[in-house]
DNA sequence: TATGAATGAGCCTTCATTCAT
DNA sequence: GATGAATGAAGGCTCATTCAT
C-alpha cells in the first residue's frame, strides 16, 4: 500500500474578496486550463502556467499554497460546471418522461465533457492522484442526490430498487461510458445513444434474482 | 489540442532471449511493481527501481529504453495476466449458461485486479498517458474477441444485437464496475452482485427503439 | 577575503518623530520580536512581521529600508535594554564593595538575556553577520566606560593593570559565560556564581609575567 | 520557543567508501568552504559550490542529503582539524609546566581558528543554527577530556576544584577569547598572552567563597 | 501615509539518463 | 553485460521589495 505523502495545505491561501484578486484568480485558473491544453500534464508547471497568465509565479502561489492545489481547483471548476448543466437539465426535464429526462441528463454530461474534452480527460485522471481515496466531494454529493430524486420521482417505471447503489453504479456506468465516447471520438448522436442503452438497460432490464 | 511530444522509443531495447537476461527483466518488472505499490506514482522512479531489484540503473536501461517502457511492460504484464484469466474463464465456462458464463468472467476479472489493487489501478491511471490514444493493444483485441464469442454462442438470449458496439461497451462497463467496487473494497460477493447486475441489465434489457 | 556585499542603507529611513510614527515602529519591533521567538530565522520574514503586527508590508517598508535593519533595530533595542539594567546596576553599586557591585552587575546581565533567552540568541548571532566587522556601537562604548569606571573605583582591590585591554576581556568573558549559562538553562544562583567566579579569577587572578 | 524545523535527514547519503567517491566528497567540502569564504552565507548556495568543485549539483546530493548537512560536514571537518591540533599539543604538553602547557594549547587552538578565520567563524555561527540545541558532539566530549585530564594532572598547582563545571567554563572562555581575539586581528603574541591570562586568572585566582 | 497585490530573481532539490570503467 | 557515479535540465517555491491605488 503507498506510502501516504506528508499532508500538505491544499486549500486555497487566501479568499480573493478584492475584484482584483478574483480577476487574477480567474487568469491563473485559465491559463493552468489552457497551459493543460496545449502541452499536457508534461508541460503543466506553474512558470508555464504564470507566463501563460501574463502574471508572476509569485502571484500564482499568493493564491494557491502549491501546484496540487491548482490542479484541484482546475477539477473542481470543472465538477461545478458539470454540476451545473445536470441540474439544470434535471430542471428543465419536469414532468417529461424517464426516458426523455435521461436523455436531457445525458446531453448535458456529453456536453461538459466535450466543450473541453482534452483538458476534462486530464484533469479526471489527476483526480485519482489529488484526492486522498475517494473523499466525497459535496459535488459528487450532490449529483447523486439529483439522480436519486429523479429515480424516486419514476420509481414505478424501475425494473429494480432504487436504492444508493443503484445509483452510484449508474453514475459510474455513465461516466465511463461518456469517458468512452469521446476518447473514440464518437458523434453527439451515437455518444447519446450508446450512453442512453447502456442506463436504460441498467435501469429497465430484468431484476436481478439473487 | 496538445502538441505530440518527441516520439521515443518505447519498446524494449533488446529482446530478452538468452535466460539469464529474461530473469533480469523479471527482476526489474517485480522491483518496479513493488515501489510503485509501496511508494507510489510519487517515488516511483528508476533509481528506486534498481535498488529495490537489488541492480544498477545500467541494468534497467539495458532492458528498456526509457522509464515510461518500463511502466508500459508493467502494464502489459498486468494485462496479461488479465487476459489470461478470462481466457480461462470463458474456457471453463463451456456449455454453461450465459448468466453462469458471465459470472466467471466477471470474477476472473476482479480477481485480476483485486491481486494487486493498489499497483493496478495506478497502472490503469498510467495507461491513459502512455498510449497514443486509443492505440488498441492486442491484448485489448483479444478480450474483444473473447467476449463477442461468448456473446455469439448465446445470441438467442441476449435482448439486443450483438455487434461491435455492444462488446465495447461491456467491456467499458465492466471494467468502471469492478474498478469502481475495488476502490470502495466491495466483498467479492457484493462486487460481483453488482458488477453482473450492471452487465445482465445491458444484455437483457429493453431492445433500444432507436 | 569575502567581497563587501553592495552597500545598502541600514539606518532607519526616517525619525519617527511623530507620536502616530513612533507607536508603529513600536508595534514593529514587537512582532518582529515575536516572529522570531515563535517560528525562529527560518520563519522570519517581513510579510510574517506585517501580518504579526496587524500591519501592511508596506509600513514596514516606510519606517525600514531593508530587512536588515529590521533586525538591526531590534539588535539596537535589546543592547539599549541591556545597558540600561547595567547603568542601573552600576548607580546601585555606588559605596559597594568591588565583589558586590560586580555581583550586582552580573545580575543585571542575566538577566536582561534571560527576559527573552531564544529572542536574544538569535539576534547576537546575527549581530555577526550585520555588524560590518567590529563597528563599535555607542552601546558597547558607553558599556566599556561603565565598566572601566567600575574598575578604576576599586584599583586598589584589582590584582592587574586596568587597561582598555582588561575591560574588553571582562566584558568578552562575561558575556560568554552568560551565554553559556543561559544555553544551559542554570539556575540564576549557579549562573550567578560561575559567571562571577570567572571574571574575579581575572580580576583577583596572579599578576600577568609578561 | 522557536518550533523546531521537520527533521530531515542531516547525514550523509551514502558512505564514499569507493576511491572515486571520497575524492569527490573531498572537492564539495572543499569548494563549499571556498565559496563560503569568497561569497559569506549570502553567496552559498548548492550550485555555486558545484560550480566552484567543477562538478554538477546532482553530485553534491548524492553525497549529503541537503544544504545544511554539507554545512554541518563542514563544522565537523573544522571541529575535527581543532581537536587534532589540541589533541597533539596535550601530548607535547607531557612533563610540561601548567603554564607551559596551557600556553601549547592557547596556541593550538589559536592557529586551528586562524587558519582560515573567515570560514570558521561563519561555520561557528552556523553552528548554532544547526546542531538541536547542545548536542554534545563526540568533538565536544573529547575536548572536555583533554582538558579535563591535564588539569587532573596539574590538580594542586590549582586554586579551585577541577570539576567539570571548572573544564567547561575554562572552554568556554577560551573560546570566547580566542574568537575575540582573531576578529579583533591580534597578533599571535598578543591574542596569545590575553587568551592565557583569562585562563590563567581563571585557574589560579582566588578560591570563590560561596 | 497605508495597503497588499504583484513581482521575479534565485535557490534547493530531483531524477531520467549516460558512459567510463 | 554490469556498474553506479556523474550529469544537468528542469521545476517547485520563497520572500524581499516595489508601487499603483
Amino acid at each position: 500500500m503507498p506510502a501516504m505523502p506528508p499532508k500538505r495545505r491544499t486549500k486555497a491561501r487566501k479568499q480573493p474578496l478584492q475584484q482584483r484578486s478574483r480577476e487574477t484568480v480567474a487568469v491563473i485558473l485559465e491559463a493552468a486550463a489552457r497551459v493543460l491544453e496545449a502541452r499536457g500534464l508534461e508541460g503543466y508547471n506553474t512558470n508555464a502556467v504564470a507566463e501563460r497568465g501574463g502574471i508572476s509565479v509569485g502571484s500564482v502561489y499568493q493564491y494557491f499554497p502549491n501546484k496540487d492545489a491548482l490542479t484541484l481547483a482546475l477539477i473542481t471548476r470543472f465538477e461545478d460546471a458539470l454540476l451545473a448543466k445536470v441540474r439544470d437539465a434535471v430542471a428543465a426535464s419536469e414532468g417529461k418522461s424517464l426516458t426523455a429526462s435521461l436523455n436531457l441528463i445525458v446531453r448535458a454530461q456529453l456536453e461538459a465533457h466535450a466543450e473541453r474534452a482534452g483538458l476534462n480527460r486530464i484533469l479526471e485522471a489527476e483526480e485519482d492522484r489529488l484526492r486522498p481515496a475517494s473523499s466525497g466531494t459535496s459535488a459528487a454529493g450532490e449529483l447523486k442526490e439529483l439522480v436519486a430524486d429523479l429515480l424516486a420521482r419514476h420509481r414505478r417505471e424501475i425494473a429494480r430498487p432504487v436504492d444508493d447503489d443503484a445509483v452510484e453504479d449508474l453514475i459510474v456506468i455513465s461516466r465511463a461510458m461518456v469517458d468512452h465516447a469521446l476518447q473514440n471520438n464518437l458523434s453527439q448522436a451515437a455518444a447519446t445513444r450508446r450512453v442512453l442503452r447502456a442506463i436504460e438497460g441498467y435501469l429497465f432490464g430484468p431484476r436481478p434474482d439473487s
